[in-house]
DNA sequence: GGAGTGACTCGGT
DNA sequence: CACCGAGCCACTC
């Protein structure tokens, strides 16, 4: 019997997406932390993944997200890399080294804005 | 259906 | 700090 709640169950992959977009400008997030919020704990190396398999047309902010160590994800001086930098940059972002001052620029979402965003 | 692969993380050295 | 190893999970051959 189909469910009668009419709520399709999100896939992993869509859980993370929209989590995703909800990181404001000017701020970053943890791959870890994202999985976190998406009710995926441990789910942090899918999110990489999940993220390359994004379609253009989602215009998801991928570049607000970096690894736990405050640091950009990619080999440094790759295209991917500088990439990241310029529009991190143009938040207004310092970004030295491929690094990221955490504690000034980390997102910490309110409970409210988890809940009333994501249907989960 | 098993082995290989990542834009990861954490703890130990 | 940096490097290493083990744990992790969905996806792709």
């Amino acid at each position: 019997m189909p469910d009668t709640t009419g709520s399709p169950p999100l896939s992993p992959k869509m859980r993370i997406w929209q989590v995703v977009a909800l990181i404001p400008h000017g701020k970053v997030c943890s791959y870890g932390q994202i999985a976190d919020y998406a009710g995926l704990p441990r789910y942090a190396r899918y999110v990489s993944t999940a993220l390359k398999q994004a379609p253009q047309s989602l215009q998801l902010p991928w570049h607000r997200v970096i690894n736990a160590q405050g640091k950009i994800a990619f080999p440094p001086h790759s295209a991917a890399f500088r990439e990241q930098c310029s529009r991190l940059r143009n938040e207004g972002i310092t970004v030295n080294q491929g690094r990221i001052a955490l504690s000034e620029c980390q997102w910490h979402p309110d409970l409210a804005t988890l809940v009333l965003s994501l249907p989960f």
